[in-house]
DNA sequence: CAGATGAAATCGTAGGACGATATTGACGGC
DNA sequence: GCCGTCAATATCGTCCTACGATTTCATCTG
């Protein structure tokens, strides 16, 4: 009934650069010359540049006139603003979530199960993975709508992608376990220790962006 | 340089839809005939998809695969996850706006002052526009590039179309005095004022949105 | 080597074509 | 008279071609 019917190629090829981001496939600051993608991708430009639009207003990527797309590569500065926004959103995704005791812990258990499981293969998209789901479930628990069409997580990804190269084994698990807590506090209903959880998570994020090397973000 | 060179258009037809909106030309719910929309605008169909995928990325149209596109028209629930949404992130921008003691008051100023002026008139179009200018300062001040790209207050928009017919003129002085009171504590640099200034402008409007009548919303 | 210049590449927009699907209204059975 | 079936129509989704506009880049000239 919710479901939105039959999926259109817009949307297959909208997917389709988004997970190639996450892959690898698609590089940030990469140049993306519409011919060469409608061959690849096996559709019209039309197609090609619907989806373009669409994914320019999730500021995956930036469209200059006469001079194409390109996947947006972030600034320290533009990732340090992302991340402040996001951290406000995930908190009250949190408090929602952890505020009404609602059923779908189990859900929000899963995500965290995935998440070990994945996180013994020590593979990047696995982690991705893990990631996703545990969004996915913490605003299907939090209850709010809107909250999923707002949160940059799409524009998260890019800067999850330009500093994949700096990112040490033990940062991911340390982040992984950041998830884990928040899911945690949030099964437990306890708002104010759900809301401090999201807030170590994001205490954390920051000071590793701090410390990654310029080469790691686009220049201003 | 900042500039995005020239407006395209997509970018124009994109504008027309929203300020459409905004002056009433176009009401939530209506059904948008791609064939009609091309001959009223002077388009070409490619532009005009282009900018209908634009604006549904943003949550002002929706499509349905066969059957077209239509202005969205929330329901009462959207509009309650809406402004708990919107709630947050304007809250981030009155905190960073007064914290960082930043210079440009005069902005601030100045749009408070556009919005005692044009509430003389009694207009909603200025009403739309002080809104406008009002939380285009509020984000300069703040200095988060993120926050004007996340914000719905497209979305925000259609639900000020909706309840336009029921909305009274002492609520819309209220809201605007709302503004003025975030404006006043954001230039003072008082954190917890503005936060708390922002918090009781929410109030009111998710008040008053318990007492509209339910034909003021789409159905569920 | 700096700047002008022209060709090539690429994008922006228009417009047509055709299959796919939803909507609508007519038709007949109950 | 009401309801299900079915064809006609409207509209959308996708592809295709075309051509002007603009950038990009290699080349030429001084």
């Amino acid at each position: 009934m919710n479901a939105p019917a039959t999926i259109g190629t817009t949307e297959k090829v909208a997917d389709a650069i988004r997970s190639g981001i996450r892959t690898g496939q698609f590089v940030p600051g990469q140049h993306l010359v519409e011919a060469e993608l409608t061959l690849r991708l096996g559709i019209s430009r039309s197609s090609l540049r619907e989806a373009l639009r669409h994914l320019s207003g999730d500021g995956i990527v930036a469209i200059h006139r006469y001079r194409g797309a390109h996947i947006n590569r972030l600034t320290r500065r533009e990732v340090r603003d992302l991340l402040e926004v996001l951290e406000q959103l995930v908190r009250l995704a949190a408090r929602l979530g952890a505020a009404s005791g609602h059923a779908n812990r189990s859900l929000m258990d899963a995500a965290l199960h995935a998440a070990r499981r994945h996180d013994e293969d020590g593979d990047h998209r696995s982690y991705i993975a893990v990631r996703q789901a545990f969004y996915d479930c913490l605003f299907e628990v939090a209850g709010n709508r809107e909250l999923p069409r707002v949160t940059p997580l799409r524009r998260a990804d890019l800067f999850r992608a330009q500093i994949r190269p700096y990112q040490t084994r033990a940062q991911q698990d340390s982040h992984t376990e950041g998830y884990r807590a928040i899911a945690q506090t949030v099964n437990d209903g306890n708002v104010e220790a759900a809301e401090a959880a999201v807030a170590a998570l994001f205490a954390q994020t920051h000071a590793m962006v701090d410390e990654l090397p310029d080469v790691a973000f686009d220049v201003d």
